[in-house]
DNA sequence: TGAATTTAGTCTCACATGAGAGTATCTTAC
DNA sequence: GTAAGATACTCTCATGTGAGACTAAATTCA
């Protein structure tokens, strides 16, 4: 894939433009989901999703992994913290730091989400063969690591 | 790539989660190089970026190729007219809804990003070979496509 | 032709976001 | 050990966004 540096941009082969407009239009799709049936903002989704994958973090930690603003992870978190989705413990090696986890009507959430989660990316990649599916994985994270090396 | 509808979600592999995650960090790094040098905005950019490469639109046309709220558009053709890096012709088809186009500036602001941005790409795609970059370019149309029967 | 409906674009309002200040806590350096 | 700096988090404030009302123009249908 050459590209000529002098005067054309192609906007379908420009990955900051086209990768955003997919991006987009997936999280919004997707995000129907669990917006209306279990009133989750993106958000809160993304957090309730972390926690579910990797156990107990701090905000901050959060804020990293899911690349979220700080701000919008503290509301996320009083928020979540109101409904008892989540339970924030003590952290004894930092106070200002409390560690964050499901509870258990939190997993329960996530336990139901999960299927549907699973069913429509299933939906969505039903065109690509497992070969294909694999090969853009790859290719995503090599430019995700790409992305944070000259962060 | 077989996925476990049971009882877990792996976020790394879960196309709304990862691919918004590097949309992002995408568009956020971009976005510097003619947000601070252009004074421009993520809208005014897209709009200037589709003038430039498909001509003579009309606002409506630009959200549908851009995805973007008919309010932002709004707001950022209003701007870019008031900058006169774009110009506005009345359509004889339809007075609602007027032709835009680039402006003399506009198209030199635009030839000015161009190669900027397609050095900013050859960057990122540094790592993969041509055969890499094609295969994962047509991958994602066939997601695009397949996200747009839906709509 | 004229009434009803649809569409393009603007404007207003409610809301989410991110920057930055402020506070408490932790770390570093002397 | 203590002062200076860094860090985690909350809160406030300014800003951008999208939903929906509104207006003008176009289209449909009788």
């Amino acid at each position: 894939m050459k590209t000529d540096n002098k005067t054309t941009l192609d906007l379908k082969q420009f990955l900051p433009y086209s990768l955003t407009n997919i991006a987009m239009q997936m999280s919004e799709q997707f995000s129907e989901l669990y917006q209306q049936q279990f009133d989750l903002t993106v958000p809160q989704w993304r957090i309730i999703a972390n926690l579910a994958q990797y156990g107990e973090r701090t905000a901050k930690e959060l804020c990293d992994m899911a690349q979220m603003d700080k701000s919008t992870v503290s509301r996320a978190v009083k928020s979540l913290l109101a409904r008892n989705l989540i339970i924030a413990k003590e952290n004894p090696k930092d106070k200002r730091a409390s560690l964050l986890s499901l509870s258990v009507e939190g997993n329960r959430l996530h336990e139901q989400i999960v299927p549907l989660a699973n069913e429509w990316q299933a939906g969505l990649v039903s065109d690509l063969d497992s070969r294909e599916l694999n090969q853009f994985m790859n290719t995503l994270s090599k430019l995700s690591n790409h992305l944070n090396k000259n962060v």
